[in-house]
DNA sequence: CGAGGGTTTGAAGTGCATCAAATAGTGTGG
DNA sequence: CCACACTATTTGATGCACTTCAAACCCTCG
């Protein structure tokens, strides 16, 4: 595959790019560069001096904070098709976190500043980047709910809930998309408290958990048991993963 | 005061209105309505069809997400030249959280419709929303970073540390803005959890507590034991309040 | 002075973290 | 195809942080 047709093709079912203009995706084609970033690779970290936007390609990025002990907070894992590093630009060119490829991953750099320059005088891109901004911030702002409200087996059933198909009833199965460790540190607690609280949906919920399988006896169960401690209610179709 | 200087002086110590055109500050203030909310009043509740948006005049607008049970989770709490609901325009006008009056206020009612407008028409408006939201953003990732890695009595001392004079050394003071309770909340903690993790305080960074003004020994010793748990270092200017 | 809300304190329980170690799973070279 | 190394995951034992429930205390205001 040339480059511009997998760059093309990540456009395609990445939501950001989908509603930008022709034009500027052009230029961003033409100026693309890919990156190979293999398992445990630094993309940029906190306060680093920011040129560069990312898009994925493959693979699974982990956005965190870091505290001079080493302690981190995860704030997200992204994948295919999603952007990171892009809010530099309204924060003094510095990144406002540290990103890190959780295996190899392949990444679509793409140039900051023509981003900027497009922003700047495209109405539309603004608009744009405005809702995307809005999205994540809600996005946010549940996330914090669900750390408030939710225990971790119920924070764990609502990532299930939220991968499944969200017009199943009854049965239904969902693979977990990384390793258990990694979406621990997504969810904000430890690798074993992880897995005790697994195995406490298994009970609790009637899951089936195969490896990263996870077979739900009933959506219905699952979602009663986690939804009752958050704000929303199942099916939860305005978060995203 | 007229109804226009009251707006105009709230307007002047407001961030968002700070760098909107003159403009859109006239429609605003033509068709500004100002709204007293007693003490617990609900402004307006998660998923309410939205025409409105708020800047609070005075008092303290606790923002939050609560469950059918009427467990709440608290986002944030907005005081004076702060604005409320206006990122329903994102969210099919809807507001994506509850607003409530923790004391006696008053806001400003201003409408949707109207922003929605200038932001649609004025791309400098735009820009400016786009800043606006790309900080609240990072400012909600702080939120879970500090959820996540700072324990109780931590989280108090950055919040206190937050309100002192950025340029203090040594011994300072701060005013506790809202009650213990609502800042418990804010915190993500029990009332009585807060009561006990702001003594133990005392006792680890040297504070003497009167009532809701804080004595601070040195504020060297209460950023270390603070920050310690953060990924940001004292102080800590881009995190607002 | 008494009522009511905010705040603190006490006692007990729960959930999660921590440390340690066993087990399962995966990829490697022989 | 097997043994080994290495990582991911689970399990056990224990401790700590925070919550919960209950009650006392304090402060303000009518």
């Amino acid at each position: 595959m040339t480059h511009n047709d997998a760059f093309r093709q990540i456009i395609a079912q990445s939501s950001f790019f989908q509603k930008c203009g022709s034009n500027f995706l052009e230029k961003c084609e033409s100026e693309s560069q890919l990156i190979k970033a293999p398992k445990n690779k630094i993309v940029f970290i906190t306060g680093d001096h920011a040129q560069r936007f990312y898009v994925i390609r493959s693979g699974w990025i982990k956005v965190f904070r870091e505290t001079e002990e080493g302690e981190q907070a995860v704030l997200y894992v992204l994948g295919e098709g999603e952007i990171i590093g892009e809010c530099a630009i309204f924060n003094d060119n510095k990144y406002p976190y540290s990103a890190e490829a959780t295996e190899d991953c392949e990444l679509f750099s793409l140039s900051l500043a023509v981003l900027r320059a497009e922003i700047d005088s495209n109405h539309a891109m603004a608009i744009h980047m405005l809702n995307t901004q809005a999205k994540r911030n809600w996005v946010q702002d549940r996330e914090i709910e669900h750390r408030t409200l939710q225990n971790a087996p119920q924070r764990i059933g609502c990532f299930i809930l939220r991968h499944a198909n969200p017009s199943a009833k009854g049965k239904t199965s969902i693979q977990l998309p990384f390793d258990k460790t990694l979406l621990a540190a997504r969810l904000g607690m430890q690798p074993e408290t992880f897995s005790r609280a697994l195995s406490k949906l298994k009970t609790e919920a009637n899951l089936t958990v195969k490896g990263s399988i996870i077979e739900i006896e009933d959506v219905g169960t699952l979602s009663k048991y986690c939804c009752s401690a958050c704000s929303s209610t199942y099916p939860c179709e305005d978060l995203p993963q």
